[in-house]
RNA sequence: GUGGCUAUAGUGUAGCGGUAACACAAGACUCUGUGGAAGUCUUAUCACGGGUUCAACCCCCGUUAGCCACCCCA
């Protein structure tokens, strides 16, 4: 501790008032010296400015743990994907800059300020993509696409960047699974789209409410739009300060604040969907139908709004159920029932902290236009896979396991380590999957591996077993062990592991 | 980008202005041929950098990171 102390501050300064406290502070050292304990004897501190590591900002290791969740996931959805006739497309994570301003929008904040950008070393301006769409987009436009039958439907993961602040479930490097169907405008494709999702959440089992709107065509949206400036202006002064802003910078925003005052004021603005041209309109009744026809369960959210410019007509969210939040009971009053809501709530925080919407999408039919293509309708939507994982782990379901070994291979001493190494090649050619650690001596550490691998059968290897040809099976839960050929191994395995 | 809360072994938590504790996990040994048992040991510059103090993990300031709310989005 002293020791550490004086290296930590090596540079005190040796002004002469500091001398005589200096030295009390050496009296004091001594003193304690005594009781140092035999714990920091042979500590080192560790050098000053030596280099850490340190991972980046709003960046995250996925470690083998988590990595199963994230197999698990991924496996189920390419399966679905397949199954619903969506081919899998790998573009670029970079892109050209001008490709997200002209599609994403340049007055979305994604744009705007959260773009990983830099020069190349050509000196093009590029990002890493913060969304799959217009990368997609781009593809089918340049690969000419639009020669294939339509419509044509697309699925890809992996990950994107965004410059945001941090927090759960809002990482800088993040990741989606994404699908598009572009070259059809058939209110079909949308509901088939919801039909999806609601058949990928029940495989998962996760518990999902699916809100759905429609933002309408430019043109019923831009009236709408002063329709409901209008009405918000007139009562401006009952709006919170954030919704006196929003009425500036997005006024389809206020539709979403939580503040009481404003909600009052919210139920009955003018509605979205009262206000649709007729095409609009029917296109959006008959995606509703279609989703009844099918008995999907969904939620009409006519304040639903999604933030990239180039959404139009249907849109939807995919929102993680959870239970109600129970209402404390304020007749508690001892410390202890206090300790013991509160440690609840402590617990309970993550179940009933503000989620985060799970997916997203909806109908973008001018986007390829608008990137130089075909007028192409397309439509597709994105799940966050970070947030399904923890979602999956807050409502604690039951992932697939990995399968674990049936078999450990124990070796004990050199000439048995070697020819454990082949036979461990042999069982694995023969289909066993089976556990070792050949880096260990000692047995012992061998056989509580197996033990805590919950293999069924461990074969051990010696001195002796190699001298008469043979190896010993030992059933791990019975601890009967039998010596049997070496060449007779994989029948006997094949026949206990029936 | 704005505001607030937090920071102690790998994980989860104690702690007090004066020796940094516990549980689990991990590793080593007791024990160079046998797991699910036991014991011993190891694993913390108390996030980083300053300041106050005889003395700071504790108090103050700054930085960084995480979380929460806003903003936005998946």
């Amino acid at each position: 501790m002293m020791k550490k102390k004086q290296k930590r501050k090596p540079k005190i300064k040796l002004q002469k008032t500091k001398k005589i406290l200096k030295k009390s502070k050496e009296i004091k050292k001594n003193k304690f010296k005594k009781l140092k304990t035999k714990k920091q004897k042979n500590k080192e501190p560790r050098k000053k400015g030596k280099y850490s590591p340190k991972i980046l900002r709003g960046m995250k290791d996925i470690l083998p743990e988590e990595t199963k969740i994230w197999d698990f996931v991924c496996k189920r959805l390419t399966e679905l994907a397949e199954s619903y006739g969506f081919q899998k497309i790998e573009t670029p994570v970079l892109e050209e800059r001008a490709l997200f301003e002209k599609s994403t929008g340049l007055s979305s904040d994604i744009v705007e300020k959260q773009m990983y950008q830099f020069t190349d070393r050509g000196g093009n301006s590029v990002v890493m993509r913060p969304e799959f769409t217009p990368g997609i987009v781009r593809s089918y436009i340049e690969q000419g696409m639009f020669n294939l039958p339509q419509p044509i439907k697309f699925f890809c993961f992996g990950p994107l960047f965004r410059y945001e602040r941090p927090q759960a479930g809002r990482l800088r490097q993040l990741h989606q699974f994404n699908f598009e169907v572009l070259g059809s405008a058939k209110p079909v494709v949308d509901a088939q789209l919801i039909l999806f999702s609601q058949a990928f959440f029940n495989t998962l089992g996760l518990k999902v409410n699916i809100q759905i709107n429609s933002l309408g065509c430019p043109s019923c949206r831009k009236s709408y739009r002063s329709k409901l400036m209008n009405y918000f202006r007139a009562k401006q002064k009952w709006l919170c300060p954030d919704c006196q802003r929003r009425l500036k910078t997005n006024p389809l925003r206020i539709l979403d604040c939580q503040n009481p005052d404003c909600r009052e004021l919210i139920t009955r603005a003018p509605q979205l969907v009262d206000d649709l041209c007729s095409e609009c309109q029917s296109h959006f009744v008959k995606v509703l139908e279609y989703l009844d026809e099918a008995n999907v369960i969904y939620k009409l959210n006519p304040y639903l709004v999604r933030g990239l410019d180039y959404y139009t007509r249907t849109v939807f969210e995919f929102w993680p159920e959870r239970p109600e939040k129970p209402i404390n009971d304020s007749l508690l009053q001892g410390e202890e029932e206090k300790k013991i809501t509160n440690e609840l709530q402590e617990k309970e925080k993550e179940l009933f902290s503000s989620p985060s919407a799970l997916g997203g999408g909806g109908r973008y039919d001018n986007l390829v236009e608008s990137l130089g293509g075909r007028l192409t309708p397309a439509a597709g939507f994105a799940y966050g896979l970070d947030r399904i994982i923890e979602e999956i782990k807050i409502q604690d379901l039951k992932v697939l396991k990995s399968k674990s070994p049936q078999i450990f291979l124990a070796q004990i001493g050199e000439v048995a380590c070697r020819r454990a190494l082949k036979l461990f090649e042999d069982l694995r050619k023969q289909g066993f999957k089976v556990g070792e650690n050949l880096a260990k001596d000692s047995l012992k550490a061998q056989m509580e591996m197996a033990n805590k691998l919950g293999v069924k059968l461990t074969l051990i290897l010696g001195q002796q077993e190699i001298l008469d040809k043979t190896i010993i099976i030992r059933d791990m839960h019975s601890g009967n062990q039998e010596i049997v050929d070496q060449e007779k191994i994989i029948k006997e395995l094949k026949k206990r592991l029936k």
